[in-house]
RNA sequence: GGGGAUGUGGUGUAGAGGCCUAACAUGCAACCCUGUCAAGGUUGAGACCGCGGGUUCGAAUCCCGUCAUCCCCGCCA
């Protein structure tokens, strides 16, 4: 053994006992014949004591020791000085008195400070991701994943849950995000796709009878990348059998109340989760995963403005636009210069304008950027119908619907930003439910799955796959946190004529449908239990509990935006052997 | 595919056409020092300014290209 303890776990109690630690060295401060080393380890920190009056040998070999050298420590634990304690460590109340020492390995000075949180480019944090990780914070990071998912594991074991593995090397299907291929050396021309998600094996699982499966599942997406997005990243993956949509609700929320308690318990979270259409988060977020740890609501303008004596307002109701708007409290008093980068702000989400008005804190006149446009009285309603009150910016957009959303939810997010709205202690979890079940694709002149083609219609909108498929809505459900979609499900279709009925919808030929997903659909015809599920995205859920800014802060290897990994190396040119043997022949781009 | 930001000793920054033979902090090295905990003190080493080209009498600084990293749009059933 190479120690007797850890160097997190030394307290007074322990006081006169010899002991032996190993660790690295975290800092050292050499008083010439006193010399004092900070032994670190996972599980903390302990001050080590060498003496030259006390022990030379020890002290001589404390002298050649730098920074991050792995050393193996033998001495005596004591007390320290009252006046020397350290409030800032576990082991604060004692020291180790070294009469003892070895250094296992030595060390270079390292690209990056570990002993304190530096402000190195990422790049350098990456390619030496293992230095990295010994810093407190990706410590703390990695730790507090482990718990989720443990946590998560022991829970779903507890509700009666079964963890099944599915396989990695799967098929290829045209529907949804870019595959990743591997290449069949026995088959060849012939390619595996990694999974995207298990989706159809869960739903294949319910077809066996596992009831209630779930994974802690690893996904692989090949598309561009994005602070919350990694070319590989983990999700809850789960499925119920015998449910509706309000049994996997009432599961998840009993999950992450308890999960957030259990591991950041200084975090508040308000129970029952809110609950949104698709509709209402985008009529009044302007999005479908609105940040609901404030307000800036949005407050639909067309009833007070249809008959607008302004053209830009009375044009866009006639057209069927949204003219929409809302109010922000404490920004009356911005200058020109900062509406100007509103109104930019606005017209880079694709917005042609932005129209505001100030109402002055002090009860003044109200200053409006299309108070030329309208009469005092007008101006007064618009006020009105915002709620403005003394003080507040109001900001109104009036555009297509997408538009107007898309633009007024970019402003929404950067004023909260801004004015530090949103509570970092406040985990804002919330549904957003009725998820239109189809979307047209102008392009490609046919409808498309807004969230997988097997996801059921609601039961009241079954008659409008017939007549009207883009007003038909689904039984898919978005958990939503602090701003992020934290996961998505839905309920199942189960039956064949269904089925058929979509995948008609879709513009998948009987053939097609066959070839990508006969084995699903021929596994229906030998009784399939109604079933749902629900995906959560463990690396968001973890980057948000631990209040980190992207999902790389709490994944050990992270790739960086160009989908590489910087510290292997990889992707990488291959041998020449290896292609043969796959058939392959590269061109060249 | 598009837009934006960044790149200067080990690390983080300063530098805005000549003051740069590149500054500061920290780290590193040597020496001094008996209670520190981001120890302190003295001395010292260390960067041809991402790479390539151009403009200029003169480029870390201006221009073009390129590479890398990050943010955003598209994309992500």
């Amino acid at each position: 053994m190479y120690r007797s303890h850890t160097c997190g776990e030394l307290r007074p109690g322990h006081a006169g006992h010899e002991v032996t630690l190993a660790g690295w060295v975290h800092r050292r401060r050499d008083h010439g014949p006193l010399i004092f080393i900070d032994l670190r380890d996972r599980y903390g920190i302990t001050q080590v004591v060498f003496d030259a009056a006390l022990d030379g040998a020890a002290h001589a070999i404390a002298s050649e020791v730098r920074s991050e050298y792995v050393v193996q420590i033998r001495g005596t634990v004591r007390l320290r000085p009252a006046e020397a304690h350290n409030p800032e460590i576990g082991t604060g109340t004692i020291e180790v008195s070294a009469s003892g020492a070895s250094i296992l390995n030595a060390a270079r000075q390292p690209p990056l400070y570990i002993s304190r949180d530096g402000n190195e480019e990422e790049a350098l944090r990456l390619r030496y991701r293992y230095l990295d990780l010994r810093r407190g914070r990706m410590q703390r990071n990695i730790i507090l994943r482990h718990q989720i998912v443990k946590f998560i594991r022991d829970f779903l074991d507890h509700e009666g849950f079964l963890e099944i593995e599915t396989p990695i090397l799967m098929k290829s299907t045209p529907e949804g995000a870019r595959d990743y291929l591997v290449p069949s050396r026995v088959h060849p021309g012939q390619f595996y796709a990694l999974p995207q998600s298990p989706q159809q094996l869960k739903q294949l699982l319910m077809v066996a009878g596992f009831d209630r499966y779930f994974q802690i599942a690893r996904c692989f997406r090949d598309e561009d990348q994005r602070a919350d997005r990694q070319p590989e990243f983990t999700q809850l993956d789960l499925e119920m059998s015998f449910v509706d949509q309000e049994d996997i609700l009432a599961l998840m929320e009993r999950l992450f109340v308890a999960l957030a308690a259990a591991v950041v318990p200084h975090k508040r979270v308000v129970v029952p989760f809110p609950r949104l259409t698709y509709a209402e988060a985008m009529d009044r977020y302007g999005s479908d995963k609105p940040d609901l740890r404030y307000g800036l609501a949005f407050t639909d303008l067309r009833a007070t403005v249809a008959g607008s004596s302004f053209a830009v307002l009375r044009d866009a109701v006639a057209r069927g636009d949204a003219v929409r708007g809302m109010a922000v409290p404490g920004c009356a008093g911005y200058s020109r210069r900062q509406l100007d980068e509103l109104v930019e702000l606005a017209r880079q989400a694709g917005a042609r304008g932005l129209l505001w008005a100030a109402v002055p804190a002090d009860g003044g006149e109200v200053r409006a950027s299309f108070a030329r446009q309208v009469p005092a009285d007008e101006l007064a309603a618009i006020v009105a119908a915002l709620g403005g009150q003394p003080g507040d910016l109001l900001l109104i957009a009036a555009d297509a619907p997408r538009v107007a959303s898309a633009s007024l939810d970019r402003l929404r997010r950067e004023l909260a930003a801004r004015l530090r709205l949103a509570d970092p202690d406040h985990l804002a979890f919330a549904w957003v439910l009725e998820f239109p079940l189809l979307e047209w694709d102008a392009e490609e002149q046919r409808w498309q799955a807004v969230h997988h083609p097997f996801t059921a219609p609601l039961d009241e909108d079954r008659d409008l796959l017939a007549s009207d498929p883009g007003r038909a809505r689904a039984k898919a459900y978005d958990l939503v946190l602090n701003g992020f979609e934290a996961g998505g499900g839905s309920i199942r279709i189960h039956q064949r004529d269904v089925q058929q009925q979509l995948f008609d919808l879709l513009g998948v030929s009987r053939e097609t449908a066959q070839e990508q997903f006969g084995h699903l659909l021929e596994a229906f015809e030998y009784g399939a239990p109604p079933h749902g599920g629900i995906a959560p995205g463990i690396d968001r859920l973890a980057m948000l509990f631990a209040d980190e800014p992207t999902i790389r802060e709490v994944m050990a290897f992270p790739k960086t935006q160009q989908a590489a990994d910087a510290m292997l190396g990889a992707p990488s040119p291959v041998d020449e052997r290896q292609l043969r043997e796959l058939h392959i022949r590269l061109r060249q781009p």
